[in-house]
DNA sequence: TCTTACTGTGTCTAGCGTACACAGTGTCCG
DNA sequence: CGGACACTGTGTACGCTAGACACAGTAAGA
């Protein structure tokens, strides 16, 4: 049972996505020294989602990246959703430390919000593959580690803090996700960008509430960004001061 | 260029998703008739997603439930795309019309809340669809209408209206989708179940304050569900008060 | 009756993830 | 020093996917 069984599987006997990410594995004494390293395959899948997209990645594609077969590579990974696990935590890059983060709680998780906002800019797959049941990997929990340091002053529940926490990340995944599509935040979150306006005013009668919105001549993106996490934000005050004053 | 040349494609010429949803063909005077509708094609195609979830879902099933062959269902939809549109639709159900939601803006959005929640939990698939860019149906649209209709009392700008039911839906999302996960909410937002808390605890020095939040018990899920709306909405609320103060 | 438009079927391709057998390589042990 | 053996990378194969295309059969208009 120990690890003597000298098995193929490179996340032997363990769940996908598990010890690749949390534990180096120790290397093998004998045969040829391995090509390539880990983070080497991480950062070529890595470059492939960000020139195609995920749709575009595959275990071709990324074995042709590094110069392998594509069979080579399940000698690294075991499985796709594995290369996804590392490639995830290779992309989020280091999370902010303590001393990155200062000021107010406010001006801290906004603060968290633009890194956050960077690295799933940077890599605008992120956002959509950061949802689901998945292992995490170091760097991704250190993200979420720092964003319950930023609302730890709130003075919430354990609970509360973590809600808020997921609330803060969902909100972001959104809106950097449907941002990302190539639409306008607003129109693409149950919608698809220009199409909705023309089929909205095409039937006025039935979408009144929707074609006065949609006549509005829009403000800048930017603000549209600080009014969503403002609101965010405002909303974790007033169950800060709730649970204060129940107190 | 009018509808005289009698193509084969069901979705002539125009983008997928694009008719169908928001325009009944004309019926073809020649030829055998069609042997099933558009809506028991998309009811079909949401039952197999509700038993198999999308990862379940092909034309290949989708063909088998309604006795057809594969390449039979190309003749009702253009491809997999508009297939999903259709059974998006169909799955939503008929929006809450203006005499279903009464009272306060907030009882409002709560109710209205849990009118999507309730629909989206009989469609576990329905939050991880429809994101991205897409063409919404008919009633998919009624339901946003539905939303800024609850959001007009607070007398937002008409873009702050859509953010807000942007907000609002991301969150509903968010949290259903990671619920229908298996998961409970708090752990799955970028996490994965107990594997979380056995990581986190393995690791406590690096993580000191999700450690701190992990051995909390935890409350009831109830209380989660109405913490977030209630931060939203308190959120929603203080953006109102921001502007009527404002002006 | 003949033409024509339409429905449904069968065949085919390109691509996906991945299981498996195998050739080559390097190290440890007898 | 000579196997034995563990390991790396390759090639082949399978079942699945979405979809292109050619074809047979059917029904209605000219």
């Amino acid at each position: 049972m120990s690890s003597t069984t000298g098995t193929d599987d490179p996340a032997s006997a363990q769940g996908s996505g598990g010890p690749l990410l949390w534990r180096t594995p120790d290397e093998p004494t004998r045969g040829p020294r391995r090509g390539l390293t880990l983070d080497e395959i991480a950062r070529a899948a890595v470059e492939v989602a960000d020139r195609d997209g995920l749709a575009g990645l595959s275990m071709q594609r990324v074995a042709a990246e590094v110069g392998l077969t594509k069979m080579a590579l399940y000698r690294y990974v075991a499985n796709k959703d594995e290369l996804e696990a590392i490639m995830i935590d290779a992309a989020v890059e280091e999370p902010p430390g303590p001393e990155a983060l200062v000021g107010t709680w406010r001006e801290q998780a906004e603060e968290f919000a633009r890194l956050v906002s960077d690295v799933w800019t940077r890599h605008p797959w992120l956002p959509w593959v950061t949802v689901g049941e998945r292992v995490m990997g170091p760097r991704e929990v250190g993200w979420v580690e720092a964003a319950v340091r930023v609302v730890e002053p709130l003075g919430l529940a354990p609970d509360e803090r973590m809600d808020a926490v997921s609330m803060l990340f969902g909100h972001l995944r959104t809106t950097l996700a449907t941002a990302s599509a190539g639409t306008r935040p607003w129109t693409a979150d149950p919608a698809g960008g220009s199409t909705m306006r023309d089929l909205v005013a095409a039937h006025a009668d039935r979408y009144p509430a929707l074609t006065a919105v949609m006549t509005d001549p829009g403000r800048p993106v930017g603000s549209r960004w600080d009014f969503g996490l403002r609101c965010l934000l405002d909303g974790f005050a007033a169950a800060a001061r709730r649970r204060a004053e129940s107190r």
